[in-house]
DNA sequence: CCATTTCATGCAATATAGTTGCACAGGTTT
DNA sequence: AAACCTGTGCAACTATATTGCATGAAATGG
């Protein structure tokens, strides 16, 4: 996804310490072209050093609440996980399968949204505005076809 | 949501036949202003009559395959059910309060959503597009600044 | 009118995802 | 040195959802 970002700089801009786990779950998160669940990154990681499952869910949860990393919802069970917007990143949307349950980054100007009436009007606080498309991959479509 | 709904003819519509049960969830679902969970469907039924909690999530899963009901993502663990888009239902984005975990439906018309360039260009078949808000209702807003 | 099948439901067991409480090691502060 | 923070690990736990099997009632077929 990003592979000229400074993870240790974006911890820094979040005023977190770079530790060793930390960085390990950032570049999982960021090098990875599309969203990935809490357990694939654990598996991941745990397939080149030892790391806590509950340390990755620890981590995560602090990436999300600083503002790094942000928590995308599937159609599935489990969320996902990818960096968040930032300088090289706009918001974009994301499309699930719901046959193969990937999910995948869409590009920023697939969707057009307005908001600006909801902002004016809407009587709380708005953070962020997810957009999922769901419908069935190419390639499970191709699968399916023979 | 929708007082004037038959849900006998929406359960025909979708050549469903009318259990009692399977009507007693698409009540409570239809009756409600805003998403529920399963455990709150669940919780809502027993209250009335024994129902066990398996044939709650049969019937929604039913439901929802059949494009009677639809599963909308939480910003949390829990998906939520709500009436599909139907003729009386025009589709509409939903809020989230991640502070109380209540979701809520919000006007078709305040966010205008263009996906005519991702129909045209997408590889894949899209079933639908799910829009959340996430940020903090205005009663959490209220309580926190007492 | 009995035998067979089908379907909706219930119950127990299990799976999956995420959370909590507590301990401990290493560094920092007093 | 004592008190303290912080990051991590481990075990137990919770919440949510799913599976497999049993049963009873209705539909179908001889």
């Amino acid at each position: 996804m990003c592979h000229q970002c400074d993870y240790n700089a974006l911890l820094a801009a979040a005023q977190l310490e770079a530790t060793d786990n930390r960085l390990r779950v950032l570049e999982v998160v960021g090098n990875n072209g599309f969203p990935l669940s809490a357990g694939d990154i654990f598996r991941t990681l745990e397939r080149s050093s030892s790391i806590n499952r509950v340390t990755v869910y620890r981590i995560l949860d602090l990436l999300v609440d600083h503002g790094v990393v942000e928590r995308i919802s599937t159609g599935g069970r489990a969320a996902c996980f990818g960096l968040a917007p930032n300088d090289h990143h706009r918001p974009h949307p994301h499309f699930y399968c719901k046959r193969c349950g990937q999910m995948n980054c869409l590009n920023p100007e697939s969707l057009n949204i307005d908001a600006g009436n909801l902002w004016k009007t809407f009587p709380g606080q708005i953070d962020r505005v997810e957009v999922r498309v769901d419908g069935i991959c190419k390639n499970c479509i191709r699968n399916s076809e023979t």
